[in-house]
DNA sequence: TAGATTGTTAATCGATTAACAATC
DNA sequence: TAGATTGTTAATCGATTAACAATC
C-alpha cells in the first residue's frame, strides 16, 4: 500500500517536508541519543527546543510531519523517539558506503569511528593510484576505480563519499553514477552534475571556515 | 564612522541578512572563482542562478544586501565580484587558524590544501598527547594545549578548528574560549556551549551521511 | 481528578519571486 | 539608439510561532 508515505508527498510526488526540518531531525536524533547516554527515559518538546535553540512548537511540528511519536502529558520516550527518527532517516539498518579517493581526507574518513554508530560502514575504497590499489587501509580493501560497478553490486553499496582532487571530481562522479550509486557525499570543493535521480550533498571544509569568518567579522549584538 | 555597515544591521544591532543568504554567498564566490579559471571576464544573475539552481532575482537580491556590485546592461565583472564577496566574508586577508586535536581527522585537516586558497592558514596545532607535543606535522608545530592562550596572542589567532573526541570537546571548548578565540569550527559530533560572543559552526560528518540517506530513501519525483 | 504535554489550527513572520524603471 | 541587465518594490509563497482542545 503506497499510502504509508502519503503524508510526506503531495499529488505531484514532491516531498512536502521543508528541507530545514530534515536538518533538525538529525539534530534531534543526536540530542536524544545523548539524553539516553545521560540516563534519561523521556524528554519533551521544551527540553529538545532548548537543546537546539528552537521553540517547543517547532519541535512538535517538525516531528508531527512524520507521525505521532509523543505521549500527551508525558512527552517523548527517548528510545521510542530514536527508533522513530532512525526509521524516518533510513538508518535503522546499516548502509554500506564506498569511499573514492584515498588521499589525506580519504584516509581520515576511513579511520573515522563516528560513522558506524549512526549506521554507516565504509566497506570498500577506490582510487586510481596503482601504489594503493590492492592494499588495505584500516582493514578496507582498496580497489581500482574501474572495478566500481562490479563491487557496488557485490556489496550492495548505494552511497559513496568522494574525496578526490577537485579536477578529478566530475569524472569520478560520472563513473559513480554509471555504477548506479544513488547518493553522493562530495568533499571536493566544486559543483558537480548528476542526473536528477541521484542525490548529492556537498561538504566544503574551506567554505565552513569562510562562513565562520563571516559570523565573526559581522558579529551582531546577540547570539 | 559606524555608518559603513549600517545596511547589515538594524537599530537593535541585529544582523538583518537572512542566514541562507550568507550560505549562498560562499557558493557565489566558489562559482565565480571557477568562472575566472575558465577565462570568463563577466557573469550575470541568470548565469549564477543556473549554477546554484536559484532564480536570477534571488542572486541580485542576495548581492544587493551588501551593496551595488553589478553593472546594468553588463552584469557582474568576475574579478570585482570576487573581491567584493571576499570583503564581505572577511577573507580578503588571511586568517591564522589553530587546530586542536591531532587525531586522524586533525592530521587530514593539517594536510588539506583547500584552506589556503580561501584565505585560511593553520599556523599551529594543539594536543594533550605528550608523544605528539613538540613534534611537527606538515611543518606545523604541535603544542601542549596548556600553552594555547600564549600562542594565540603570539600568532594572532582568532579561529580554531576542533577535532578532538566527543567526550573531550566541551573541556577543550572552554579552554579555547578562555584563550579569547572568537570562532570555533567544531568537528566533534556533540553540541557545545559557548558564551554568546563566541561563534560556532558544527560539522558532523555522520550527520551529513544521514541527511543523504534520508534524501535517497524519501526520494521525490524531481531533483 | 489536576497537571502536563502533545498534535494541530490559525495567525504571524520572513524569505523568495515577479515585475519594471533606471542604467549602461 | 536598441538591447541587456541591474537594483528595488510589491506580491507571493512558505516556514515559524502562538494558542488550545484533546489526551494521558
Amino acid at each position: 500500500m503506497s499510502e504509508s508515505k502519503s503524508k510526506l508527498f503531495n499529488e505531484e510526488g514532491d516531498l512536502v517536508v521543508p528541507k530545514a526540518v530534515v536538518g533538525r531531525l538529525s539534530l534531534y536524533l543526536r540530542e536524544v541519543q545523548q539524553l539516553i547516554r545521560d540516563g534519561k527515559e523521556t524528554t519533551n518538546s521544551t527540553e529538545l527546543g532548548k537543546l537546539l535553540r528552537v521553540t517547543d512548537a517547532q519541535v512538535r511540528k517538525d516531528l508531527a510531519y512524520f507521525g505521532q511519536f509523543g505521549h500527551p502529558g508525558v512527552g517523548y520516550r527517548c528510545q521510542e523517539l530514536v527508533a522513530a527518527i532512525k526509521n524516518i532517516m533510513g538508518t535503522n539498518n546499516t548502509w554500506n558506503v564506498a569511499l573514492i579517493g584515498i588521499g589525506n581526507l580519504g584516509r581520515a574518513l576511513l579511520r573515522y569511528k563516528g560513522f558506524h554508530d549512526q549506521g554507516f560502514q565504509i566497506v570498500s575504497a577506490f582510487d586510481v593510484d596503482e601504489k594503493v590499489i590492492g592494499t588495505q587501509v584500516e582493514g578496507v580493501e582498496v580497489y581500482d576505480i574501474q572495478d566500481l560497478s562490479e563491487i557496488v553490486v557485490e556489496q550492495g553499496i548505494r552511497l559513496v563519499a568522494i574525496s578526490v582532487p577537485s579536477h578529478a571530481a566530475q569524472t569520478v562522479v560520472d563513473q559513480v553514477v554509471q555504477a548506479g550509486i544513488e547518493g553522493i557525499l562530495n568533499f571536493a570543493p566544486v559543483t558537480i552534475s548528476v542526473p536528477s535521480k541521484v542525490r548529492v550533498i556537498g561538504v566544503d571544509l574551506a567554505m565552513e571556515l569562510e562562513q565562520l569568518a563571516f559570523t565573526v567579522v559581522n558579529r551582531d549584538s546577540k547570539s
